[in-house]
DNA sequence: CCACTGACGAGTG
DNA sequence: GCACTCGCCAGTG
């Protein structure tokens, strides 16, 4: 797999998200130093390795969805789930409130 | 090297 | 808030 860099950066990003907090792909990439690259982020936990302790659950996209509701995956259930235990309110429809739990602190553009 | 794909983002209506 | 379009780039065949 060519250079673990990419990767690396990236897990390095998702383990650093607080307990209760949820970050977006566009904000781990940007910390991770590949800015523009979120799809890049996404690939990357796609690829996370059996295992892992990275809390892949804590990343939903910008619009404060959770990812995999959008790809219709029986792991949408569990990110759902673990992010509710940690007490992140989570909306019937999968959307979660940025303002809030948003991290780093999310601001007006 | 070329074409297609994808856990995305931002802008527009 | 939702649907569509365009842009970004790495990975894979």
């Amino acid at each position: 797999m060519t250079p673990k860099g990419t990767y690396a950066r990236i897990y390095a990003v998702v383990r650093r998200i607080p307990r209760g907090r949820v970050a977006t792909y566009g904000g781990v990439a940007r910390l991770a130093g590949l800015a523009g690259h979120a799809r890049q982020v996404g690939y990357a936990l796609s690829n996370l390795p059996t295992g892992s302790t990275v809390p892949w659950h804590r990343v939903i996209n910008a619009q404060g969805r959770l990812s995999l509701e959008r790809v219709a995956s029986s792991s949408g259930t569990t990110q759902r789930i673990r992010l509710v235990a940690e007490g992140v309110t989570v909306d019937a429809g999968g959307r979660v409130s940025l303002t809030r739990f948003g991290w780093p602190a999310a601001r007006k553009r």
